[in-house]
RNA sequence: GGCGCAUUCGUCUAGAGGCCCAGGACGCCUCCCUUUCAAGGAGGAGAUCAGGGGUUCGAAUCCCCUAUGCGCUACCA
């Protein structure tokens, strides 16, 4: 076995633990997925943790909407807030006492300290050593107060903070499973952190770190703005004598223009505005997989299955990735059309169609739902979100279509020969032969009759196509001129070839 | 300012001393197909492997320095 699962015995364990400060933006999903799927690879556990600490960010409904994010690429989890487990509460905001005891017991064993310092006074300090380009304060004045000093202020009932105590000296060292190497950090260059806020709740650095070790973490994956606090976490795992689980550190996923990473206040890093757009949740898990992941050398579409059977540690990328919105398009177009059936496709595209005011009382397999199926196959191949659909099929449903007569009138044919060409495709179109064809049968349907025509007007063949293409689309981009009047059927194809015959003479 | 991490085509990556004057994908360009637009097929441009020193018979791969980027430096996570 790897390296991954070295020392470890008993099942992996991984876990997501968000803050609910906001929605979940794709980074975060991606950070989760990378936890999630160590776990699947290893046949562990994952569990999902709210880190509600912060009372002055929290954000109302922002926990359901992270849950729905990631319900919605497929990540499921056996523990969590919603679902309870045996390490219930999920929410650290119900797990107050815990923390709060073991902040009490780093105290009494002198591995942290009460801190009166007012905040004020702390910003001061601060901006004091950054005029004199010094690095901030790393203690606080009351690291070495006497027991006496802390008697009487505590007799004062004044709210305190708890800081860690870490050693002068010496240094940590530990090794990251991303990185793929051991990381140094001296003590004198870290800060007395905060682990118990004057309200009662814990910091991040306190909740974690119990919480891991309470839930059972084995891997702790995290992303990389973690790193530098992680000799923090260590010197609360020894202090307690805990067993510190392996970590891992995933980069960043950086704005496409490389500057920064992603972040909440990016609206287009929300993973919510990317299923109402119409992207598939296995094409974004496929896409995010590979942001920071490969399988081999060429491999890039995979099922969730298969990436969860082939996830590998090693095989993380140590840096970031920027935001790449255009391979996540070329994923989807490539699910869409090589991935899901045509009924999946239909089935899924449905409440896009809906929203966008059609097949309202569509049933799947009724009449009207196997046309808009008829339809879709036609378009497909240029659908990159399902959200464009409706706009790519409103011609199938328009009763009456509007578009420009110069339309019509293409270069190389005169309004006369237009309206010869609408006339003869009418009456071929009516003929008994209709019935026959396959329109689309280039041998024996209209199609080379209509080649015939554009001989004897002496005009190109696509001038003879284009104003046709323009009578039953209204537009002049569609797919295969006789699969779609094929699809639309014969009457509305000749309805809409009368209406545009009737647009060029009333020129 | 300090500390940490990172650095292969524009972007995502393959590469763990000779198979690499560096392979794949997205994007871009050309051609083919073709009634339009796509899709598809075939090609192409694009990386002195951040720069500089070492180590070695041999380095994208190991070591050091520098530069740059990112991250952290909150009673936020």
């Amino acid at each position: 076995m790897s390296e991954e699962k070295h020392e470890m015995s008993g099942p992996v364990r991984t876990r997501f633990a968000p803050s609910p400060t906001g929605f979940l933006h794709v980074g975060g999903v991606r950070t989760a997925m990378f936890s999630w799927l160590l776990a699947q690879r290893f046949g562990g556990e994952f569990l999902l943790r709210v880190e509600d600490t912060d009372q002055k960010r929290f954000v109302e409904g922002a926990e359901q909407n992270m849950m729905e994010s990631l319900r919605w690429v497929g990540i499921a989890w056996a523990e969590g807030p919603d679902v309870g487990g045996p390490h219930a509460p999920y929410r650290q905001s119900e797990r107050l006492p815990i923390y709060q005891r073991y902040a009490e017991q780093l105290v009494a064993q002198g591995d942290a300290y009460q801190s009166w310092t007012s905040p004020a006074e702390l910003t001061a300090e601060r901006e004091a050593a950054a005029a004199a380009h010094q690095p901030p304060p790393r203690r606080d004045r009351w690291r070495n107060a006497s027991p006496e000093q802390v008697a009487a202020q505590e007799a004062t009932g004044q709210r305190f903070v708890i800081r860690l105590k870490l050693p002068e000296e010496g240094s940590v060292v530990f090794y990251d499973l991303v990185k793929k190497d051991t990381i140094t950090f001296d003590y004198s260059g870290q800060d007395d952190i905060v682990i118990l806020k004057s309200d009662g709740f814990p910091t991040y650095h306190l909740a974690a770190t119990v919480d891991d070790h309470l839930m059972g973490i084995t891997h702790v994956m995290r992303a990389e703005e973690w790193l530098a606090s992680t000799p923090k976490h260590l010197f609360i795992y020894q202090s307690l004598g805990w067993q510190p689980p392996a970590f891992a550190h995933v980069p960043n996923i950086l704005r496409p223009d490389g500057r920064g990473k992603m972040s909440k206040r990016d609206g287009d890093a929300s993973t919510e505005q990317f299923w109402t757009k119409g992207y598939l949740p296995e094409a974004m898990f496929n896409y995010l997989a590979l942001q920071g992941w490969s399988y081999d050398d060429h491999t890039e579409i995979m099922t969730v299955a298969e990436i969860s059977q082939r996830f590998s540690l090693e095989r993380v990328q140590p840096s970031p990735a920027r935001w790449n919105l255009e391979k996540l398009n070329w994923m989807n177009s490539q699910y869409i059309n090589h991935v899901l059936t045509l009924d999946d496709l239909a089935r899924r595209s449905l409440p896009f169609m809906q929203n966008g005011g059609y097949l309202k009382d569509a049933v799947e397999g009724d009449e009207e739902y196997l046309y808009y199926r008829a339809a879709l196959e036609l378009i497909k191949d240029r659908l990159k979100l399902l959200g464009e659909a409706p706009d790519l099929l409103s011609y199938f449903f328009a009763d009456r279509l509007q578009y420009d007569t110069a339309l019509l009138l293409g270069k190389g044919i005169t309004a006369e020969q237009v309206a010869t060409v609408l006339d003869h495709t009418i009456h071929l179109l009516q003929s008994d032969q209709y019935a026959a064809w396959h329109l689309s049968d280039r041998e024996t349907g209209p199609e080379a009759n209509l080649r015939g025509l554009a001989a004897e007007l002496g005009v190109k063949v696509g001038s003879v196509f284009m104003p046709i293409r323009v009578a039953i689309t209204g537009r002049s981009q569609s797919p295969g001129l006789f699969e779609t009047a094929e699809v639309l059927g014969k009457e509305r194809t000749l309805f809409r070839l009368r209406e545009a015959l009737h647009q060029v003479q009333g020129q």
